[in-house]
DNA sequence: CAAATTTGACCCCT
DNA sequence: AGGGGTCAAATTTG
């Protein structure tokens, strides 16, 4: 990834500045005063969650843009996937690029996060490449990898397990940059994508568009401590205490609609992913679509 | 038939 | 040696 250091400093000024103007206008409905309609906010509470939304989404983007300007060196370096020396049974030509967490967790990789989640959905789609159980635990492991690995080089992945302690809940451990819908084109995401076992609904499941990946009422908890993707289970523990407290603030259906209708830009959309790369975001991402996919492949 | 999932095998690390 | 991450052939699904 490339970007002149300047680029996130003026997104940011952009940021706070439609952040300022839509804090003015939410003060002004607040006020009584007369104000110009935001997205069709009006004075209602409908409007005023609106407002402010756009008023944290603005701030928390523009806080990433910055975070993100003065360590894009580590950014790069960090969520960059190391090469395996050849290996025994592949061509120098083909052999993958794997990568060992280890590897990972030694080179002091960024970009990595642990979710607490009711729903393994997040608005982006994986592929799932791999399943594993886990010694000590009580239900496998998922591997994921985002879709257009392939076609877009987007090396963001990322580990599902059920909570030992609450099997409601999804542990969701999350690698990497999602680089597939960072450039100024159409993101390629534009399905929910429901990820069954194989003994009923295994294919994904497409769906109305999703919203875009930003704000989610799903999400139970964030760890932000890289660390913690070693074994999110033991090391979150079977309570909340070891995890950063954070609380989604929830979102009507009609809002993330809402949302998933704003014009797609790299500040809209995906700034909001590599904030979570960057550990440092305080909103999560993906959203809730439901709870309609099928829980076997964790239950057994 | 193309795309996604499953699952056994392989490899690295401790 | 064993655990965990990933690959890739086989299988399943739409």
């Amino acid at each position: 990834m490339t970007m002149a250091s300047s680029a996130p400093a003026c997104a940011a000024s952009e940021l706070v500045a439609r952040g300022r103007e839509s804090a003015a206008v939410l003060q002004a409905l607040l006020l009584g005063q007369q104000a110009p309609a935001v997205g069709g906010a009006g004075a209602t509470p409908h409007g005023f969650r609106e407002l402010t939304d756009q008023i944290l989404r603005c701030c928390d983007r523009a806080l990433a843009a910055l975070r993100r300007s003065g360590t894009e060196d580590d950014a790069d370096s960090g969520a960059g996937v190391r090469k395996r020396k050849p290996e025994r049974g592949y061509s120098s030509s083909d052999s993958p690029a794997r990568t060992s967490k280890r590897m990972r967790v030694r080179a002091g990789e960024r970009g990595t996060r642990v979710e607490k989640r009711q729903t393994m959905e997040d608005g982006f789609i994986w592929r799932k490449y791999g399943q594993k159980e886990i010694h000590g635990s009580k239900y496998p492991r998922l591997y994921f990898r985002c879709t257009y690995k392939d076609d877009h080089g987007c090396m963001a992945r990322r580990q599902v397990q059920r909570s030992e302690a609450e099997p409601s809940v999804f542990l969701i451990t999350y690698f990497g940059d999602h680089t597939c819908c960072r450039d100024d084109e159409e993101p390629p995401a534009q399905f929910v994508i429901n990820f069954g076992s194989s003994t009923s609904a295994g294919q994904p499941s497409i769906g109305s568009p999703p919203p875009r990946p930003s704000c989610n009422d799903d999400v139970l908890e964030v760890c932000k401590t890289p660390d913690l993707c070693n074994s999110p289970e033991d090391e979150l523990g079977s309570g909340t205490d070891n995890v950063s407290e954070f609380i989604e603030q929830s979102i009507s259906v009609s809002d993330l609609t809402r949302m998933s209708s704003m014009d797609w830009d790299p500040l809209n959309g995906c700034l909001d992913y590599w904030m979570l790369c960057d550990g440092e975001s305080s909103f999560g991402i993906g959203e809730f679509i439901g709870h309609d996919f099928n829980y076997l492949d964790l239950l057994q």
